[in-house]
DNA sequence: TCTGGGGTCCTAGGACCC
DNA sequence: TCTGGGGTCCTAGGACCC
């Protein structure tokens, strides 16, 4: 008789949409013919990148080598990731949920959370069936299936998206709150990898209902601030807001490339790393962004890493600026006689490009003699493909980096017909410096 | 999971100062 | 040379996410 009254069992309202399959369904949506047949994709790295539902039936999941799939699955088709196609069907994908909402933020390609507070009025219609147009809309029109959770916090809203797949629709009000996380193991919970996973086992949590039962003082002592913004999320209070501004700047940029065979030779370790750095300063350079750090890593072949760190004198996205620091770099941290598996470069304290003040150069005339440079060998590069046009002494990266590619298209070959193309311009920036 | 690539954020602890 | 206490800044590296 007397039941607790709720004021409302939606005190805020968040969606989170989630993309089944997300690259192997698009790949089914443009090309029908793959519709019904087990479909991975992920071919040019030779592991799984994402498999379709009929090939997940089959066993064959993320991470799996492309051998092992075809053994499991016979008939399976294979192909190579097409990132353009994927972020083109992710706008569309966003584009629809914002006719429901201006608040969406995008979380990553294939998944998305949207503030709904409020909004029952402006669509005459309940949360849920709000959210069920949203969904609706988006597989009727793209073609492909997403699974959608709705609750008061995007954590507990990520969670019911989860909870049922692939097409769910899973609502948490308040007011069911409790029931559902005692469904939830706390491996689960956004935010818990397996370290915390273990700990809070140890301390016999085992699903996220136990854990919000715990008082806010021993989460903190426990798990630090991190763990005390999930456990309010959890309680339904919201800490994480949806945030629609788009993200049009970074803190870092990083490029890493692994090599098989791991190798021990010092020009090809050093073209490897130069190589991450030109591809870290190019992505730097489309948004319009330079960098006043950077870190250069070597990872041996047992899996351990070794950085070094170097402040910039001046913020930059030209590898020829950094060039001979960053030789210093590798000198430093190189070790002869030892196997290397992969390089990595990181750009940090990355800012908005400025107009620089000569005053801090060493050499203003070679320094914007060597942007200028960069600028052309961009516009040839833009026009001839990646990389066409390179610093000399990532020419041995060169070679695996179209090896790994196999089949080169002919207009390519055409291009590439002969060393001497490559050393060419590969000398010319090198013996000059610019 | 015997190991791909690109990110973010947090904490502990050292260096340095009074 | 030893003894206290307290603050700030910075960095390395862990942990986590997709």
């Amino acid at each position: 008789m007397n039941k607790p009254l709720y004021i409302s069992s939606w005190p805020s309202c968040i969606l989170h949409l989630d993309a089944d399959n997300f690259f192997a369904a698009v790949e089914q949506t443009v090309n029908p013919r793959l519709k019904g047949k087990p479909v991975i994709t992920g071919a040019e790295r030779g592991i799984v990148a994402a498999a379709s539902i009929e090939a997940k039936a089959r066993g064959v999941k993320r991470g799996v080598s492309l051998a092992d799939a075809k053994k499991m699955c016979p008939g399976l088709v294979c192909v190579p990731s097409d990132y353009e196609t994927y972020s083109l069907f992710s706008k569309r994908m966003f584009a629809i949920m914002r006719r429901f909402t201006p608040m969406v933020e995008e979380y990553s390609i294939d998944e998305a959370f949207a503030d709904l507070s409020g909004l029952r009025q402006v669509h005459r219609a309940s949360y849920g069936e709000i959210a069920k147009r949203i969904k609706e809309s988006v597989e009727n029109e793209l073609g492909l299936t997403v699974s959608v959770g709705l609750s008061l916090t995007k954590s507990i809203a990520k969670l019911a998206s989860k909870f049922k797949k692939p097409s769910g629709l899973t609502l948490v009000p308040g007011i069911v709150l409790d029931e559902f996380l005692k469904k939830i193991t706390v491996e689960k919970v956004w935010g818990f990898g397996p370290n915390k996973t273990a700990l809070l086992n140890k301390l016999h949590i085992k699903t996220a209902y136990d854990f919000i039962k715990k008082p806010e003082g021993w989460v903190k002592d426990y798990l630090h601030k991190p763990g005390v913004e999930i456990h309010r999320e959890l309680l339904g209070h919201v800490v994480w807001p949806v945030s629609a501004e788009e993200k049009s700047t970074y803190a870092s940029i990083s490029k890493t490339k692994t090599f098989t065979p791991p190798s021990n030779k010092k020009d090809f370790v050093y073209a490897q790393a130069l190589r991450n750095l030109e591809g870290a300063c190019l992505k730097a350079r489309r948004f319009g962004l330079e960098a006043k750090t950077l870190s250069l890593y070597l990872k041996t072949q047992n899996f351990k890493g070794y950085a070094l760190d170097l402040k910039l004198p001046y913020a930059t996205s030209v590898p020829l600026n950094i060039s001979a620091p960053f030789y210093d770099l590798f000198e430093a941290l190189y070790r002869p006689n030892t196997l290397y598996r992969a390089t990595g470069v990181v750009l940090g304290e990355l800012s908005v490009v400025t107009e620089k003040q000569f005053s801090l150069f060493e050499n203003p005339v070679q320094t914007v003699k060597q942007e200028w440079v960069t600028k052309s060998m961009d516009s040839i590069n833009a026009k001839y493909g990646k990389f066409k046009v390179h610093l000399a002494e990532s020419l041995s990266a060169q070679k695996r980096h179209e090896g790994a590619r196999g089949e080169l298209p002919a207009r390519k070959k055409e291009l590439l017909k002969g060393e001497n193309f490559r050393q060419r311009l590969g000398i010319v920036l090198l013996k000059h410096s610019i």
